[in-house]
RNA sequence: GCGUCCGUAGCUCAGCCGGAUAGAGCACCCGCCUUCUAAGCGGGAUGUCGCAGGUUCGAAUCCUGCCGGGCGCGCCA
C-alpha cells in the first residue's frame, strides 16, 4: 500500500520515536503478547490465531474487574487446545514479572484482570504532561502519499443549506482525526460544474443580469433558481458587460455566465464552510476533469482489461416508458463488483455521464492518495457499488476507497418539518444556524451522533435548549480547570515540583486512567473512521472530572486549589493539567473551541 | 420487487472486528450552593437490546429469515 518516495517528507512530530509508551493499552498488548510467545515457540499456538486477534487488552466495564483485563485466553483456547481457565493462569504468572503490573489475576471463565502499580500510573501521568499538545497523537506514518478525504461537494448552484451540514462536519472531524493519528490528509472538494444544473445556474443569472439592468423581468420563471442570493451576481454582471449580453442569443453567453456563476457561488460555499472552520487543500473541477481528456484514458485502460464494454441494458424495470430505447452503450462491468446492472460511462450521444466522469477522476485522486474516503449523503447509497468497484479496478485495490454516507439530516422548527427545496428557495441556510447558535453547537450536535443514523434537528429547540447541550458540559469542565489554573497563578503559591503523585486517592486516579485511555480511543476512531467516538470519550472525561470537582463542594479538603497544602496541589494540578489537556485535544479534533470561561 | 441504513429505558441516542450484572443525556422523584463557576454533583426509578432461528464456552454485538421505518433504485446530477 504504501509508496515509498513519491511523497513529499512527512512532518516530525513532537513524539517520533516512542509514540507506544504513552498508550498503556498498546504497552500492556505488547505485555500480553509477549506472556502467550513461550505458547508460540513450542507450537502450541500458530503465530496467525494470535495475530487475527482484535484488541486484547481493554478496560473492564467493572472496577472490580481491575484496570485492564484481556479475554485473549478464552479466545485462544481452542486454538491452543487448552483449558482457557489454565492458559490464563500461565499467562497470569508471565504477566505479574512485569514491573508495571501490581497484580494478575485470573477470573471467570478465563479472564486475566490486571492492576498496575500506583507508581506505573504517576509515571505515565508524568508522561502525559511531558508530552502535552503530542499526547495520542500518532506517529506519522513515513513517506507515504496522503489519505484524500472528499467532502461537502455540494452543488454550486447556491448557498450552502442544512442538508449539507452533517457530511460537511462529519468529513472535517474525520480529517482532524486522521490527520491527529498521524496520517497526512487532503481535503478535497469535488466541484459539480459540468451539468445541467450549472446551465441553470447561469440562465438564473442571465435572468438576474436583465433585472440588474433595470429590465421589468417579473416573476423568476419555474426551473429557474429563485433564490435573492443571485442578485448580486446579476449585478456584477451588469456592471461587467453592460447591455452587451441582454438580447444575445444564449450560446454566446451561457458558458461565460456559467463560469461567473459558479465562481460567485463557489465564494458563498467557501464563506459558508469558513463560517463552520472547515478549509479544503484541494478544488477539483469536474468541468477540467472532462477537458482534460481523463475520461478517455479511464476508458481506454478498462476497455484494454475488458471492464468496460459495449452493450445494452434491460429496459428500466416498472412502468414502460416512452422515451427508452435498446442503445448500445459502452458499459463499465460494475456487476464484477457486486452492482446489479452494468452501467453505462457515455451516453447515447457519446457525451460522458456522471459515472463517466467520476471514474476518471477518481483515478487521478487515486494516484495521488494512499487511500480515499469520500463523504455522501445517503440518497447517493445506490452509486457506491459502481464507484467503489471502478477504483478497485483501477488502482488493482491498491488505493482503498471508503465511501460514507452520512444519512440526513431531518430539520425542524418547532416541532414542525422544514421543507428543503432548492428550486422553491425556502431552505435553512447553513449560516442561519450557525449564526444563530455558533459553529461549536452546531459541529457538536453533528457529531453526537453515529453519521449512519438519521439525525433530528430542531432549529429552535436547539436555539433554546443550548444551554443544556453536550457541548457545554464538556467545556464547563475545561473552564473550571482554568479556573483553578486561574487562581493558583493569582494566589502566588508555587506547587511543588515535581508533584507528589502518590498523593492522589482513589477516585483521582479513576480520571488518571480514563485519560490512558485517550490514545486507544483516537487509534480505534481513526481505524473506524468514526470521529463521534471522540465526542463521547470527551463526555465521560468531563463526567469523571465534574464528579472529583464537586466532591470540594461537601468537602473543602478535597478542592483542586488546596492553598495550604502545596504538595497535594500540585498533585491535583498536575491531574486538571492533564485532564484540560486532553479536553483541548478532543475539542480540537472536533473543531469546537476549549472556553477558557463560562458564565 | 431489489439495494442500503436504522430499529437498545417514556424521549434522543452510545455500546456492535462476541466476553464477565446492558450505559449516558433529557424528562420524573429525593438530596447537595454564606458559591475552588450548581451550565455541576450524589441517589432513586425505568429495558422481551424489533421478532424468530442459527453459530459459540459465551450474542445487543456474527449469520439466515421475517416485521417496521428512512433513503435510493434512469443514458438525472
Amino acid at each position: 500500500m504504501a509508496r515509498a518516495g513519491l511523497s513529499p517528507v512527512a512532518q516530525p512530530r513532537a513524539n517520533d520515536g516512542k509514540p507506544n509508551e504513552l498508550d498503556i493499552f498498546l504497552e500492556m498488548e505488547a505485555a500480553v503478547e509477549a506472556a502467550l510467545a513461550p505458547l508460540v515457540d513450542d507450537g502450541t499456538l500458530r503465530a496467525d490465531a494470535l495475530a487475527s486477534l482484535g484488541p486484547l487488552v481493554e478496560p473492564p466495564r467493572d472496577p472490580a474487574h481491575g484496570e485492564l483485563a484481556t479475554s485473549a485466553a478464552l479466545a485462544l483456547a481452542r486454538a491452543a487446545r487448552a483449558n482457557p481457565r489454565e492458559l490464563a493462569a500461565r499467562m497470569a504468572m508471565a504477566l505479574a514479572r512485569d514491573p508495571r503490573v501490581a497484580s494478575a489475576e485470573v477470573a471467570g471463565p478465563g479472564f486475566v484482570n490486571l492492576r498496575l502499580a500506583p507508581a506505573a500510573w504517576d509515571d505515565l501521568l508524568v508522561a502525559i504532561l511531558a508530552a502535552g499538545a503530542a499526547y495520542g497523537r500518532g506517529a506519522p506514518a513515513g513517506a507515504v502519499l496522503p489519505v484524500n478525504i472528499e467532502f461537502v461537494s455540494a452543488n454550486p448552484t447556491g448557498p450552502m443549506h442544512m442538508g449539507h451540514c452533517r457530511g460537511a462536519v462529519v468529513g472535517d472531524a474525520l480529517a482532524n482525526l486522521l490527520a491527529f493519528a498521524g496520517h497526512e490528509v487532503v481535503r478535497e472538494y469535488y466541484v459539480n460544474d459540468a451539468g445541467a444544473q450549472v446551465d441553470v445556474l447561469a440562465r438564473s443569472a442571465h435572468h438576474r443580469y436583465r433585472e440588474a439592468l433595470g429590465e421589468e423581468v417579473g416573476e423568476i420563471p419555474a426551473g429557474l433558481y429563485p433564490g435573492a442570493y443571485l442578485q448580486p451576481v446579476g449585478a456584477a454582471l451588469a456592471a461587467e458587460f453592460g447591455d452587451r449580453f441582454r438580447a444575445a442569443p444564449e450560446a454566446e453567453w451561457l458558458p461565460l455566465f456559467r463560469k461567473r456563476a459558479v465562481a460567485a457561488m463557489m465564494d458563498l460555499i467557501r464563506a459558508d464552510l469558513q463560517a463552520l472552520g472547515i478549509r479544503h487543500d484541494i478544488f477539483s473541477s469536474e468541468a477540467e476533469v472532462l477537458a482534460s481528456g481523463a475520461p478517455q484514458a479511464a476508458e481506454a485502460e478498462l476497455r484494454a482489461r475488458g471492464l468496460v464494454y459495449d452493450g445494452v441494458l434491460e429496459p428500466p424495470r416498472g412502468e414502460p416508458s416512452d422515451d427508452w430505447a435498446p442503445t448500445e452503450l459502452p458499459l463499465f462491468r460494475s456487476t464484477a463488483f457486486g452492482d446489479d446492472v452494468d452501467r453505462p460511462i457515455r451516453r447515447a450521444d457519446g457525451s460522458w455521464t456522471y459515472f463517466g466522469v467520476d471514474l476518471a477522476y477518481h483515478r487521478a485522486k487515486a494516484a495521488r492518495s494512499s487511500a480515499m474516503i469520500d463523504i455522501w449523503g445517503a440518497d447517493h447509497s445506490g452509486t457506491v457499488r459502481r464507484i467503489v468497484g471502478a477504483v478497485e479496478a483501477l488502482t488493482d485495490g491498491r488505493v482503498p476507497l471508503d465511501v460514507k454516507l452520512v444519512q440526513m439530516v431531518r430539520l425542524f422548527r418547532a416541532g414542525e418539518p422544514v421543507r428543503m427545496s432548492k428550486r422553491a428557495g425556502d431552505f435553512v441556510t447553513l449560516r442561519e444556524v450557525v449564526d444563530e447558535v455558533g459553529p461549536g453547537v452546531v459541529r457538536f450536535m453533528m457529531l453526537t451522533k453515529r453519521p449512519e443514523a438519521m439525525l433530528d434537528f430542531d432549529f429552535a429547540s436547539v436555539v433554546e435548549q443550548s444551554r443544556e447541550n453536550p457541548v457545554f458540559y464538556v467545556q464547563y469542565a475545561h473552564a473550571r480547570i482554568r479556573s483553578v489554573e486561574r487562581r493558583v497563578a493569582e494566589s502566588g503559591i508555587v506547587p511543588v515540583d515535581p508533584p507528589p503523585l502518590a498523593r492522589l486517592d482513589a477516585d483521582e486516579r479513576a480520571l488518571v486512567r480514563q485519560l490512558a485511555a485517550w490514545p486507544r480511543t483516537v487509534r480505534m476512531a481513526a481505524d473506524a473512521h468514526e470521529p463521534h467516538r471522540i465526542a463521547f470519550f470527551l463526555h465521560e472525561v468531563a463526567a469523571g472530572f465534574h464528579a472529583l470537582w464537586n466532591r470540594g463542594n461537601d468537602d473543602p479538603a478535597l478542592r483542586l486549589f488546596v492553598p495550604d497544602d502545596p504538595g497535594l496541589l500540585a498533585a491535583r494540578l498536575a491531574l486538571a493539567r492533564a485532564t484540560a489537556q486532553v479536553l483541548r485535544l478532543g475539542l480540537g479534533i472536533l473543531g469546537v473551541e476549549p472556553a477558557e470561561e463560562l458564565r
